[in-house]
DNA sequence: ACAAGAGGTCTATCTCGATAAACCAGATAG
DNA sequence: CTATCTGGTTTATCGAGATAGACCTCTTGT
């Protein structure tokens, strides 16, 4: 499987790794408890699950992420266009902003991250 | 479950009868069969759950979509966003653009999306 | 010496999405 | 009048994501 997909949970726990790491198993353990409700078993299970697939690593009790925040949102959106969209950036923008407006200062900065991409 | 919510499953189906609408359901099995190699039950029983749903309707043996398909697809393109971007549009594009770049014309075409989102 | 904690693995359960086999009632063509 | 077609429903299987209980080994503080 793909390195970069995570499911719901998966995303969750990788998120409180991204925010954390290094860490520590033991203090992602305790994290989880008090972030997701966790048990223990639960938390080493899905680890052990993300080591096998690419996406962590766990090295003396090191967790640290191969798969970076970036790279899986990256891969999450283009999924969705892709799927959903049938490709196309402009049909999703479309689509989500069906609509309702937005605020001057919000379209200025998506024009901007336009700009940004354009001139490459 | 929410009307919106469609499954990848389902969604494949969905579209199908979004294009064909208002459809037969007998036709719609025979569609099913050709297009996504499904038998008769599972049609059936995909159609039953989604008219339970209510995203779809099905009357005597005619088949029409309750959720249209702007409907779903802002909702899925709001509920990634939700999920995996914070709810931040700009953060869902940079992530999308990330690295490589857009041609003119798409740029074009989503600054005037983003126009016409802007001025209401 | 021994209890407790650190760091894990193995196996299991539950739910649910995806898919289908089997069966059924009413209309209709030959 | 009976074989076929239309338009379904009921029940089941299978895989996978989410979660966890039981157990294990090694180290360390008392």
């Amino acid at each position: 499987m793909e390195p970069y997909k995570l499911f719901d949970a998966e995303y969750k726990f990788t998120c409180l790794i991204w925010d954390n790491e290094p860490i520590n198993s033991t203090d992602l353990v305790k994290l989880c408890l008090a972030e997701l409700g966790w048990k223990k078993s639960t938390t080493y299970t899905v680890l052990r699950k993300l080591c096998k697939r690419g996406s962590l690593r766990n090295e003396e009790a090191t967790v640290t992420s191969i798969v970076k925040k970036e790279d899986a949102q990256k891969y999450e959106s283009q999924m969705v266009v892709e799927k959903s969209f049938n490709g196309s950036l402009p049909q999703f923008l479309t689509a989500f902003l069906g609509g309702k407006g937005i605020s001057n200062e919000e379209a200025e900065e998506l024009k901007r991250i336009i700009e940004e991409a354009t001139k490459s």
